[in-house]
DNA sequence: GAGGCTATGTCAGAATACTGACATGGGTCA
DNA sequence: TGACCCATGTCAGTATTCTGACATAGCCTC
């Protein structure tokens, strides 16, 4: 192989894919005992933040194509979790809402996943926390351009 | 919401979740070209640096179930990348290989894998990547918990 | 105002991964 | 030795996500 190979042992981007799909695990973990998916969490994560936003929008958010948000919503929708207009006041933009159920369903789920992400920063310091996140920003916008 | 809530600004598991994703994006777009996806990819990786792994460790190598890496090998097999024993030589586990063809399948694709690994990292400090590499790994500790 | 570009919502089909289940081999321990 | 537990390989069915496609609305440019 050479050092052109990808060392797994020392692979930044393996040790990304590694700590991912562990905080993917856990999540799933203590969501699922509430009924709910992680794309599910997320939807309803965001729309608490930032209410009004499109389907579309929600799906960046989320890191899933539109046509999953799309399918997702309209369970959401149907639950009586999520509220959009019928007819777009603007474009087909179509603002979505938690409705009361859906701010209480969420959470339920926002306590769980808290304390997932306590758990996966004990033992690290505050510099340390801020550290990874500058480290992690960084990445990002480097795999953006 | 209060103090509470997960702020998606700063919550180090939503930019994770982020690196992640972007990571998993531009590893696509390198690897479609190609014909391959990750997980195929991730298996030649793993096979090559480790020949004789069986099924069951391919798949936790690749954090995907045993199941998937079960279907995704019968197609490499039938590929003539990856071969394996018709029967174990002890239990049940069959340990697979790389064939040539494997082998140079493998070459073009950790070109391109090692291409985005080095744009994800652009700018920082050799301190910095090791920093990042610890501060993960710890994450991944702490989740394994 | 017309044309082109982009973004959105939506539907349908395909690919992928997952859950559940079963039989079997190895190891442990009484 | 036999019972028990765990890991593996494998098959079948389900669920989730993605790719492809289409119509439409807003924006920008000429």
């Amino acid at each position: 192989m050479g050092q052109d190979a990808i060392d797994l042992e020392t692979s930044l981007g393996y040790a990304l894919k590694e700590a991912s799909s562990g905080l993917r695990t856990a999540m799933e973990e203590v969501l699922r005992p509430l009924g709910m998916t992680i794309t599910h969490y997320s939807c309803l994560e965001l729309l608490s933040q930032r209410p009004g936003l499109s389907s579309s929008e929600l799906a960046r958010g989320a890191f899933v194509t539109r046509q999953s948000m799309h399918v997702l919503l309209q369970h959401l929708e149907r639950e009586g979790h999520v509220a959009r207009p019928d007819e777009a006041r603007v474009g087909k933009v179509l603002p979505a809402r938690l409705t009361a159920r859906g701010h209480a369903r969420l959470a339920q789920a926002t306590a769980a996943v808290r304390g997932v992400e306590v758990r996966m920063t004990a033992g690290m310091t505050d510099a340390e926390r801020a550290d990874a996140f500058r480290l992690l920003r960084t990445m990002v916008r480097n795999l953006q351009q």
